[in-house]
DNA sequence: GCCAACGTTGGC
DNA sequence: GCCAACGTTGGC
């Protein structure tokens, strides 16, 4: 089993949302290294759910993979904010991942507090002019934000 | 709203 | 293949 860290803007899902779902499509990643990322995931793969562009951006909690990698749906959705006129039916560059919430913190961890941990150093999420939104997460890594909640 | 940093596009 | 211009991300 391998652990993630994903960014999502609260204000299209949050992790309350996704408590309030049970399950969630993950979808309108359009960064090549992060869909590759999406596509090495397991069902049962567990993630850190990162809450960006919002007053208080920060891991606000966990949840896990439901369905593996499948061709993103928004991306052939002229309706969609994600769509994608190069993308077709037969050739979908994009993926999608379910997931289900599994734990909401009792509070956020701050993007502040997570640069202060020095386990983390070599996370994407805290190195300077990285916008990488879907990363890997080490085992040392996982423990060391569960103890942090 | 600002702006640094990154990714993508497209001319050559 | 290079690289300038542009668009996007995301913290502040």
């Amino acid at each position: 089993m391998a652990y993630w860290l994903m960014k999502s803007e609260p204000d299209e899902l949050s992790i309350k949302d996704l408590a309030k779902l049970g399950e969630a499509r993950w979808d309108g990643v359009r960064n090549y290294q992060a869909r590759n990322f999406i596509r090495a995931m397991a069902v049962d793969d567990a993630f850190f759910f990162y809450h960006s562009s919002c007053p208080e951006p920060g891991i606000a909690g966990i949840a896990r993979i439901t369905a593996a990698a499948y061709p993103d749906p928004t991306a052939l959705d002229p309706q969609s904010h994600y769509f994608d006129a190069k993308a077709s039916t037969e050739k979908n560059p994009w993926s999608a991942v379910d997931v289900a919430h599994v734990e909401t913190f009792s509070k956020v961890l701050g993007l502040g507090y997570l640069k202060q941990q020095s386990v983390l150093a070599e996370l994407p999420l805290v190195q300077k002019g990285s916008r990488l939104s879907v990363m890997p997460v080490t085992a040392e890594q996982w423990a060391a934000v569960l103890a942090l909640r």
